[in-house]
DNA sequence: GGTTTATTTGAAACGCGTAATGAAAAATTC
DNA sequence: GAATTTTTCATTACGCGTTTCAAATAAACC
């Protein structure tokens, strides 16, 4: 079997390599510094690779930040079910979840910024991460807690209720950090008020 | 009354003139080719000064796109005025306004990016347009709309759920706009059971 | 009219994300 | 070992938003 010339690609292996450092880097200038810092070039000369060589490896800047998201969403997550350790009930972990959720975000801008903000609306290229199952973390939980209050409720029911949970606890947050001058209700005022829908359904 | 030598400053005419114009070449760009195309470089171009005359003028960018807002927040509303003209009872009127709001925005993907995406989290610039009442523009609706709904209702608990109601939406067309390969609930689905809260209440 | 002064405007530059294209590297072929 | 080939990497450049500071402008003063 003869082989073309040429120079090889990149074996699996290198290429898993790269992203992880690339990756690692990215990370510890976001922790440290926060999401302006993390450039194309301050993050090249981290991994030691001129800026442009990131674009062989990756779409573009949205999908290294994407590379971000797991770690956050994990922290949120752990932040939330802190939050809900010592509640008894379905109704009272519901609604803490629901105001940690809300407050995570409100209280860590840049990782909202991060999550939400630096996709580049229209451009589809969190697709992949979309469809590897990415979106459910941190998310899920709260189809478990709805689950668990509601044991009857068919599957199909428990989606919509969870994710426009969801989604609904995202515009909270995003008007809370976007526009903060605005004199919203308090936290705990809408976020119930989100639940009580969700519950009562 | 001695005055002192040296150029004296731009008259409120002449602020208003420029601002005025800066703004209708920046919707004039807007209108014509989308978010992308409305650059400092091209609307100094169109202007007829320097890009870095804008700035002289205004804080940022963000101050200019804010311009447009009040544009877009319009005819959102009269989108949404025109769906719930037909509508005999209040429940209904807020169903279609609701479901009305949120496929505006999913079908204006630009709208959406200028008015809610554009503010740069964390930088304050928009305080003053906010303070100027703007916000309330094109959401004021629904609170009418809730208040006829439920004309017992005390003030405060109108605000609540009206703001927790638009929060809410703006959340849903967040995800369809930045999360849209994710297999979301139907929009009618989600603005449902944001509303059912929102009524019950 | 020339000088001084205060304000406005704009040239030059910076770091940003990213595209185009050439140089470098690593393989096979002869 | 030289030539060819394919892939990888990096240089150069572009338009982006924005800052710094010099040039230009328009007024009062002498």
């Amino acid at each position: 079997m003869t082989k073309a010339a040429g120079r090889p690609p990149r074996s699996d292996a290198e290429i898993l390599e790269f992203r992880t450092r690339v990756s690692e880097h990215a990370m510890s200038i976001y922790r440290a510094e926060g999401f302006e810092a993390v450039s194309m070039r301050r993050l090249s000369k981290r991994v030691g690779c001129a800026p442009t060589t990131l674009y062989a490896h990756f779409a573009g800047k949205t999908e290294i930040l994407m590379l971000l998201w797991a770690d956050v969403l994990s922290e949120m997550e752990a932040h939330v079910r802190d939050k809900i350790q010592d509640k008894t009930n379905t109704a009272d972990s519901l609604a803490a979840a629901t105001y940690a959720f809300v407050t995570y975000w409100r209280d860590h801008p840049d990782d909202f910024r991060l999550v939400f903000m630096s996709s580049n609306v229209g451009k589809t290229d969190v697709d992949s991460f979309i469809k590897a199952g990415n979106v459910d973390r941190g998310f899920a939980i709260f189809k478990d807690l709805l689950r668990a209050h509601d044991p009857g409720a068919v599957d199909a029911d428990i989606d919509i209720r969870s994710e426009t949970l969801v989604a609904g606890m995202i515009g909270v947050a995003l008007c809370l950090n976007t526009i903060s001058g605005y004199a919203w209700p308090s936290v705990s005022r809408m976020t119930d008020q989100l639940l009580a829908g969700i519950i009562a359904s």
